[in-house]
DNA sequence: TATCAATATTGATGATCGTCGATAAACTCA
DNA sequence: TGAGTTTATCGACGATCATCAATATTGATA
């Protein structure tokens, strides 16, 4: 389960300038990831051998409320960082790897 | 001139959790960037035969007061993503290739 | 020194953000 | 169906942010 289209429709930033529509599509998914807690979801998620968690065991290790957890992974979802699967009770997140590279991309 | 020593000092977010002083100190420019004003700066630099540019001339550009311009190139700067030079009155910035490289490092 | 041009800082504003408690919703299993 | 578990949403809060007008600062030049 995914949710944005990956910003690989965009050329790197350092190949002629951005026009507006371009900059306003990539600015917010840069702003997703600034920010401390995100990160460690991310590598929290990378860190696993099976490269994907339950929602509850950020809860447990990050050492934040369950709404501000699943806030963090609603905003990472949107922004197609991360995409989720429902398993039973859990749900569980893992990376879009596409959506990293595409950034990546960007940057360079 | 320049100012935050480069983020290479991270390893990748995929390689390993990150500590909590880690995504602390790889967030901010990951949020500087989160700006689409600020994204546009750098793709103007970028798109400049000298690769540098007067700030009053991206004030002419984005359509930005000069004190919002202003600011955004000062939280880049502390960023360590723009280096700048005095030039006479003008002050000339360009991109700081390493940080955005370090920065792409992060992502993969 | 005084004036001018370019940039930075200050102070104020409305908007957005991160956080949490309380509550709702979705799903499983007895 | 009903209890239990997991995740999402709501409402509110303090904090941070982007923006601008006004003003200060810096450096060049007459």
């Amino acid at each position: 389960m995914e949710s944005r289209t990956a910003v690989t429709c965009c050329r790197p930033l350092l190949a002629g300038r951005l026009t507006i529509a371009e900059s306003q599509a990539i600015a917010p998914v840069f702003r997703v990831l600034g920010e401390p807690a995100r990160l460690q979801i991310l590598s929290a998620i990378a860190a696993q051998p099976a490269q994907e968690v339950r929602a509850c065991e950020l809860v447990e290790s990050l050492g934040l409320a369950q709404p501000t957890v699943s806030y963090h992974l609603k905003l990472m979802f949107e922004a197609g960082l991360l995409a989720k699967e429902r398993r039973g009770t859990a749900i569980y997140y893992r990376l879009v790897q596409e959506q990293l590279a595409a950034l990546r991309a960007v940057l360079g």
